[in-house]
DNA sequence: TGAATATAGTATGGCACCTAACTAATTTTG
DNA sequence: CAAAATTAGTTAGGTGCCATACTATATTCA
């Protein structure tokens, strides 16, 4: 029986070193544990920040995505293209529609045919949609603000430095083949300079 | 062709610090701007983190909780209870069930019914399931390799500890009320509290 | 013992986001 | 020009996860 005190009653299971190490024994691998540890930590920080950002923004009647078309239409002077928020967004037109649908509903934003393209239905940020962002600023900003608390300032530099280059190697999971990266042990990670 | 979709090639959804700076200025507020900037940058991360992970593992026609669902059971044995499970990965046991539903459709896993006690309906990994566990780990660990390919071996340890504390302030997004700013000390209970 | 309560698992309905197919309008081209 | 191709936005249907409420089986205790 394996008695490795798994009994972390936390709301979320945080993954140990010991478990990676397990599991690429069992499987004859030869990979750094301590890589996949931290890659392991880093897809489960990912699961309770998603919900986390769900759950903040639902306090104002949002949702993340609806926050974030209501901020690149103040950004843009109130008014946009469903297809250009998509591209900003990074969301398909789809579900650019469906965020818009529910802003409308709310009365949040309203849609507006344009006079040159037919087909084009831009969106507009309405007084209530700007209510709304300038009443939720204090709280918001001041629980983003909370979330990087524990980290002093130097820490966030680097940690923005860190998070960066995961943030790329993140392509590592759904590229279409494995990156011809070096099977364990290896040091010869070539550093692609992003320029920026 | 339509390169119309993929659109997740991290474009414009990583802000800026300039974005963050006019944000706060347009509403007056007096906030860190690097600050807002790290918190909104993992924010996105964990959103392209949560699309990227199911993306992997829909590759060997799982989803994240899928997987974790067989991991968990691999390492207890093989078996386990729903309920233990949905406490383990840190889900409802609404969500266990639908979870464990698709896993039995597909042969992974299969429900036994408790001689002890009615109620329960243990789950047992399949060798179908332990088949599939043990086929897609090495192109699984690769890609988690190459996820922090980026880093050195030194960073990975930065990044860890960093991680960590930055996953403790998710909370401040979820929490019912704002707390000013949380001491830096890192006492937190390891009291087991298992028992009821 | 039998009613009240607790527990295990599930059904139902919801939200966020996706892909694929569709409609309507514009542009290209033969 | 009209037919074909492209484009903008939407609709339809699917996945993953959650919260709430429900059923069936223990357990408690008066």
């Amino acid at each position: 029986m394996a008695n490795d005190n798994k009994v972390w009653n936390q709301n979320d299971a945080i993954p140990s070193l010991v478990q990676s190490k397990r599991q690429l024994e069992r499987y004859g691998l030869d990979v750094d544990a301590q890589a996949i540890l931290v890659a392991t930590r880093l897809l489960a920080a990912g699961t309770k920040l998603g919900h986390a950002s769900e759950v903040h923004f639902a306090r104002f009647g949002l949702s993340t995505g609806r926050y974030r078309v209501l901020v690149e239409l103040e950004d843009n002077e109130g008014e946009a293209l469903p297809s250009q928020l998509a591209e900003n967004l990074g969301v398909t037109r789809a579900t650019m529609t469906g965020l818009i649908d529910t802003l409308e509903r709310d009365g949040l934003v309203s849609r507006r045919t344009s006079a040159q393209d037919g087909r084009q239905r831009s969106v507009v940020l309405t007084e209530e949609g700007a209510k709304k962002l300038q009443a939720m600023a204090p709280e918001h900003f001041a629980r983003l603000e909370a979330m990087v608390g524990l980290l002093s300032i130097e820490e966030r530099g680097v940690f923005l430095d860190l998070l960066g280059r995961v943030t790329q190697g993140i392509s590592a999971l759904t590229d279409e083949t494995i990156e011809p990266d070096k099977p364990a042990g290896e040091l010869q990670r070539k550093k692609r300079s992003s320029k920026e």
